[in-house]
DNA sequence: CATGAATGAGACTTCATTCAT
DNA sequence: GATGAATGAAGTCTCATTCAT
């Protein structure tokens, strides 16, 4: 509980500083004047740590991506079944993208459509988390849970397509609060397209969402919010979107 | 009636040579000087049909949009049954996206992150057309298609993200010719997609996909502005996506 | 005599404080503010004309030296004998240096030294007008005139050596007003030169210099100063150097 | 007495890459921070030792013009003969920069042209050296060696700048082997010039040259430090070599 | 002594935009 | 209407130099 962060380095100062004003004016309307008035140091300082004010671009979702990486590794083992892992991998997403709305904002809206970010250590480790992802539902192909004859990689883009929409509508809207989170959309959405997917018959219901003791471990791996629960619950949803 | 086709004006040049450099290298990136040259006029020549850079670059989807949506506009009238129409709508965005790939570079890489273009009369048209999606899906759960319980926005934000984002790989990726174009998993996904919304029981089948035959159809229809009818098909798709 | 240069054109007073400006303080010390002030014109306006810093250092021998050029070539071969033209082409070496003070201080004191200059139109004019050199004394080991064992790059090294050294000289000490101009010095140093390599026995005198008649022409073809006399008179010189 | 080869000091070490530096890039291209790495310092420690950039560049020929010239001043008066002394002190300018090419790019590209060299000991020194050439072409056309109206100031200039041309051009192409080393050429150049300067009649032939027994000896003394050779010096000379 | 860290000052360069012709 | 020419304004980046430790 104690604030264990220390007086700020200058470095992540200055990497705090750039993903707000990247995040919100993007990178080339952004000056690396404003940023380091933001910092508090000088602009000579920035190029001390970062070459280039792209290379100051890319360093803040390595850092951050390879933070969430880590623990989102440490945790997804754990999950059983392959509609709960789905479920966890689109969790993580989702509370990343919602828990740091610059980041999110930074990298759906600015580097999403940067070329050169897909040659970046911060963009493969994007692709790895993606990719596993896709070995979630070529599992639940393989052992029957979905039909043979899916798509993974279109179920793939459904899934992270969806997500992606929502959060960037969601910013270019200026993140309104809403009653409704995106994160209470996860379940239903989700549920929508296992349903079109699964080989049907058997009954769906509780035992295809991430299970009471999944989620526990799934919080405590987390040691942050609790998340006593991720089974669906479709409420009825009044949305402005 | 008039030749259609006559050698273009100095504005359409202007507005071709945009469309392709800014979707190419970005707005910011692009340069007056280089859109002149590649048009074949002065840079002046440009400021005197559009006040500003950002002024062009919005004049371009403006003009795209509303020459789209007056055809979109004319058909989908004529289309019956909610997931026709909603259907067709799709197959719209994904035709346009698809012959025009420098237009959906730059709406979906340039402008979708631009919250000066939401002030915009092109938005406006893109809100008005999207907003015609959401009408059917709620046409779909009034009348008892959809389950009651669907959020309409919700799927209407998975419709638009799964293209949106099929498209956008597709471009970062460098525009590949694939076997399966993104055309071809346009009903896949749908289907996916109502089916885990549609009140089971009835039996959904074949019919309500856009067969084969209709699909060619409406492309001629597209063109001749005569719309019959446009149901759906679901082919058996192997995607390397 | 009327003044037929009307008012100069923006490049050619950039060119003008240019030059001023690199001889003066070096071209790293010079600064393009300085420049544009010095000329009258916005920085912008320079790098229109001239596409970077150096592109104008360069451009300013390149100019120069294919004036002097043309004009040179236009004159040696009206020079009778090999020691006629080896003193014609070096008075205007001399004369070019003497009377454009800010070139010959760049040329020797910037560009000399200047690795990239080497690859530079306006360099490799002077290696040809240099190989013209050559070639004289080339010729005059041919014909007898000088020894057959002299070595005719190191008898060019001599003669350009010194013209370099004398006037690298002058300019280090402020350019002073002297009363022996190296123009002066010009006729006694080759004369030594030449004694040293000649193939003894004939008597020098004048016939050795350049003739009155090829004066004269030289003079009309230069359009310029009047060169009476190109004859050798080594006066007794008392140089402070 | 003392190891002369222990482990550099520091200052020494900062001088070498210094000059390697500035001479390659040149001064303004050369950065501290170059130099430090390449040093094994920080940059901080290079101003422990000198003051400015500037400072350490007009350290390194004060440095190096010292010790040439202690050596330089044991020997010259060991030599017999006014053309003897200029033979011995142009052998010792050219082995000089032979055997440091990193000095005589240094001094020769960038140093040559720099006005405030101009007024440091090193320049004094160089000067001195100079001027004890000038001395012994003022003896030889006192004694009646030299003929009685040469212009030592250009006699000076002749030897010195055929040398500093040689050596420039050698650096310019980049110092390329030659079986023909700039060395080599020292006897027949400064023959040329001494021949034509000469009174004649007399048979000049060999006995001017310096001598092999004389050019051994001379390399040996340079290497000694210890001369014990006594051998007749010539006529007093007004020297302050 | 030695240095890691920081920065002030300024250079070059780019480009959207204007305006007289 | 069309443009060649010019530029104001600003931005990124570099580097010699300083100073507390």
């Amino acid at each position: 509980m104690a604030d264990k962060s220390r007086p700020k380095t200058r470095k992540d100062r200055i990497m705090d500083a750039a993903l707000r004003i990247f995040a919100e004016k993007g990178f080339q309307s952004a000056t690396i004047t404003e940023i380091s008035k933001e910092a508090g140091v000088s602009e000579a300082t920035i190029y001390e740590y970062f070459g280039t004010k792209e290379d100051l671009l890319f360093a803040i979702p390595e850092k951050i991506t390879n933070e969430t990486l880590e623990k989102s590794t440490k945790v997804i083992p754990y999950i059983k079944g392959v509609e709960g892992k789905i479920r966890a991998i689109l969790l993580f997403y989702v509370q990343l993208y919602q828990s740091n709305p610059h980041y999110s904002a930074l990298v759906l809206l600015q580097l999403m459509s940067n070329k050169r970010f897909r040659q970046t250590p911060a963009h493969a480790a994007i692709r790895r988390s993606s990719h596993g992802l896709l070995d979630c539902i070529k599992d639940g192909i393989a052992d029957g849970t979905f039909k043979k004859d899916s798509n993974p990689y279109l179920i793939r883009s459904m899934l992270m397509g969806t997500i992606e929409h929502l959060f960037i509508h969601w910013h270019m809207q200026g993140m309104p609060k809403r009653k409704t989170s995106i994160i209470d959309m996860l379940d239903p959405f989700i549920e929508i397209i296992l349903d079109g997917i699964r080989t049907k018959k058997e009954e769906s219901g509780l035992t295809l969402y991430l299970k009471m003791e999944d989620a526990h471990t799934f919080g405590k791996l987390l040691q942050k919010k609790d998340i006593e629960d991720t089974r669906g619950h479709s409420r009825k949803i009044k949305s402005d979107y």
